[in-house]
DNA sequence: CTGTTAGCGCATTCAT
DNA sequence: ATGAATGCGCTAACAG
C-alpha cells in the first residue's frame, strides 16, 4: 500500500493515526528507505560537488568546512575533488561530477578558466556557485572578498606606516604572468577569475593615489602557490637595486615563503622589512613576528556559497548576484617604519 | 536492444563490430548513462564516507588529500563529514552514510568511542577502515603510526639532549582524563582508541626505561585539542614548582599553543624550553625557532587506508591488518641543552 | 485520505 | 553473440 511510502517518504497526505502506525512497523521491521531507487525518481541527489585546488591549503580547508556545516543542516552531502589549479582536472570533475547528477556545485575556478564549459554546465541545469574567484560574463552566483579593496586597504596601511617601496608576492599561473608585467600594470584586474590580478589592482591603484608610480619589477610570482616560489620571488624582490622595505604577499602560503626568505636573507621583521599577508592562518600569531594580515571569513564564504547554492537547486531563476564578504585589517607585529636609506 | 547496453556497460559479451556502432551511436545522440540507475542495481555508489573531526585541522586535511587522490585514481568518489570530536555527531555521520548506500567508510574515531556501533555498521555488510586511531576488538583494519614508538623515540631524544624533566601537552577529552592522572601513568594505553593514550605510554616507557620515574603533574591536559588549551596547559606546567626543561606537545595545534604559551610568559625556545612536536605542518620551519617533530606520512596514511577499504570492498575477508608507517624525526632549532638551575 | 498502477534506467536472467 | 522479458525500490498520477 503507497500509504506506507507516504508516510515514511514524507509527501503526500496521511493521517496522523496511519503514520503512526507506519512508523511503528518500520521500527520493528528494521526498515531503511533506499536513498538511491528515490533519487532515481526524484532527480535530486542530495549531494553537491566541491570544487577546488588543494585541500591541504587552510584557505580551501576552511571555506570547505563553511560549506560541510551548512550542508549538513540542510540535509546535504559535500563531495571533494581537488583540481591542483590544473584546468583538465577541473574540467574532468566537473564533468564526473554532473555525470553523478550531484544537485549543484561549488567551483573555485583556476586562474584563466574558459567561461565557456562552465557556462556549458549551468545550461544543461546543473547550478554553479563561485567561490572565491569570480568568472564575468557567467551565469552564476559568487560568493568572497572585494579583492581589489583589501588589498587597496593593506597598501594604505603600509603607505600609513611610511612606506613608499612595495613589493608584491603572487602566485600566478606562467601563462597569465605576461600580462601582470604590463608597464603601469594597467589592465591587470581583467585577468579571468584571478583574484591576484584584483589584488594587484588593488595595490596598483593605492600607489597611485598616494602619487607613487607602480613599478613593474616590484609585482614577481614565483610561477604557483607553494612556499618554495615565494622564496624565490622573495629573493629576487630584495636582490633588486632599490629593493623594497615592504612586501604584500597575496595569500597565506606565500607569507610563509615571504618570512621565511627574509629570514634566510639575514634580515628581521619589521626591522628591515614589513610584511602584510593575506588570510588568517592558525600559525599567523605564533611566527616571529606575529603576522598582520587582511583577514577574510573564510567558513563564512564557504556557508553563503551553500546558501546561494540551495536557493538556485530550488529553483531561484533570479538574475546572478555577486556576494562580497567583509575582509579585516588584524594589526599585529610585522608592520614598522621603513629602514632609513644605509 | 540489451547488445546497446552491454556495450556501453562494458559487462557481457559484444562483438568489436558492434561496440563500435554503439559508440558512434551514442555519441552522436549525447548519451550519458544515468549513475544513479545503474547504483540501485548494481548496489555500489562508487562514494566513500570520511568521517573525521574536523577538516580544518591540517593532519585531517592532508589525510583527506591523500585518501582523495586515491579514490580518483580508483574511480571513488569522497563524501566528508565532521565529527567535531562529539560521538553523536559521528553516530549520525555513519548513519547517513550507510543510508546512501556509500561503498565504505573511513573513520578517524573520536575518543573513546564505544566500539559496539561500529560493530554493527561492519557486521551489517559495510567496510570500514580506521584511520590514525585504532579500537582494539573491533574486525576493522586501521591505518596509522607506531603511536607508542613515535612518543618514546622523541622522549628518549630529548632525554639524550640531558632533559630529565619533560612535560607532555595532551588533548584528551575530559570524561578519560582521570585516567591520565593514575600514579605512573599506569594504563594510559588502554584508554580506546587514544592516540594520546599510546604516546603517553610512549613517554612514560622511555622515561622509565632511563631511571626516571613518570610524574603525574607533568602530563596535562587543557581538555580539547585546540590551542588556547594547550596555552592554559602549558602555563599551568611552567607554574609547577619544579617546571619541565623540555614539553611534549601531541599535535601540530597544541604545538601551537606551547609556543604561544612559551613566549607568553616571556621564555623563550630553546634556551629556557626545548620542545618537540607532533606532525610536521607547514608552518614548522617558519616559526621561531623552527620546530623539532615527528613527522608522519599523512597523506600516505590516507592513501594506504583507502587502499585498505577498496580491497575489503572486492571482498577480501582475510582478518583485520593494523597497518602502521614509519615516522621521522625532524631536527630542526627548538631542542637545546636543558637551562641550568637557577 | 487511501489503494492501485505504471514506470524511472539500468543489469540480469532466459531464450534464441 | 544478441534480443526479449523481468525486476531493483521507489514516487507520481490516478482512481476510488
Amino acid at each position: 500500500m503507497a500509504t506506507a511510502a507516504r508516510a515514511l517518504g514524507g509527501y503526500g497526505s496521511v493521517s496522523a493515526a496511519a503514520k503512526e502506525r507506519v512508523a511503528q512497523a518500520a521500527k520493528t521491521l528494521g526498515y531503511r528507505p533506499n536513498v538511491v531507487a528515490r533519487s532515481m525518481i526524484t532527480g535530486r541527489t542530495n549531494a553537491i560537488g566541491v570544487v577546488l585546488a588543494d585541500i591541504e591549503n587552510a584557505f580551501f580547508s576552511s571555506a570547505v568546512r563553511g560549506i560541510a556545516d551548512a550542508a549538513r543542516a540542510a540535509g546535504q552531502h559535500v563531495i571533494l575533488a581537488n583540481t591542483d589549479e590544473d584546468i583538465e582536472k577541473e574540467h574532468a570533475a566537473i564533468r564526473v561530477f554532473v555525470e553523478r547528477r550531484v544537485d549543484g556545485l561549488i567551483v573555485c575556478p583556476t586562474d584563466g578558466t574558459d567561461r565557456t564549459y562552465l557556462r556549458g554546465i549551468i545550461e544543461q541545469g546543473t547550478p554553479v556557485v563561485l567561490l572565491d574567484r569570480r568568472i564575468r560574463g557567467l551565469r552564476a552566483d559568487s560568493v568572497g572578498i572585494d579583492n581589489h579593496r583589501a588589498a587597496y586597504e593593506a597598501t594604505r596601511y603600509l603607505l600609513a606606516a611610511g612606506h613608499e617601496r612595495i613589493g608584491v608576492v603572487t602566485g600566478t599561473a606562467s601563462d597569465v604572468e605576461a600580462a601582470l608585467h604590463r608597464p603601469g600594470l594597467v589592465g591587470v584586474e581583467n585577468l579571468v577569475g584571478m583574484t591576484g590580478g584584483e589584488r594587484t589592482a588593488g595595490y596598483r591603484d593605492a600607489l597611485l593615489q598616494a602619487g607613487i608610480e607602480p613599478r613593474v619589477d616590484y609585482v614577481v610570482s614565483g610561477g604557483g602557490y607553494r612556499r618554495e616560489d615565494a622564496v624565490a620571488a622573495t629573493k629576487e624582490l630584495m636582490a633588486l637595486e632599490e629593493p623594497p622595505t615592504a612586501i604584500l604577499p597575496l595569500d597565506s602560503i606565500l607569507s610563509l615563503g615571504v618570512l621565511q626568505a627574509v629570514r634566510e636573507l639575514g634580515l628581521r621583521c619589521p626591522r628591515d622589512v614589513s610584511v602584510v599577508g593575506f588570510d588568517d592562518a592558525e600559525w599567523t600569531e605564533t611566527v616571529t613576528p606575529p603576522l598582520t594580515v587582511v583577514a577574510q571569513p573564510v567558513q563564512e564564504i564557504g556557508a553563503r556559497a551553500l546558501q546561494r547554492l540551495l536557493s538556485r537547486i530550488d529553483g531561484s531563476r533570479q538574475r546572478p548576484v555577486h556576494e562580497t564578504l567583509e575582509t579585516t585589517l588584524v594589526e599585529r607585529e610585522s608592520v614598522g617604519p621603513p629602514l632609513s636609506e644605509g
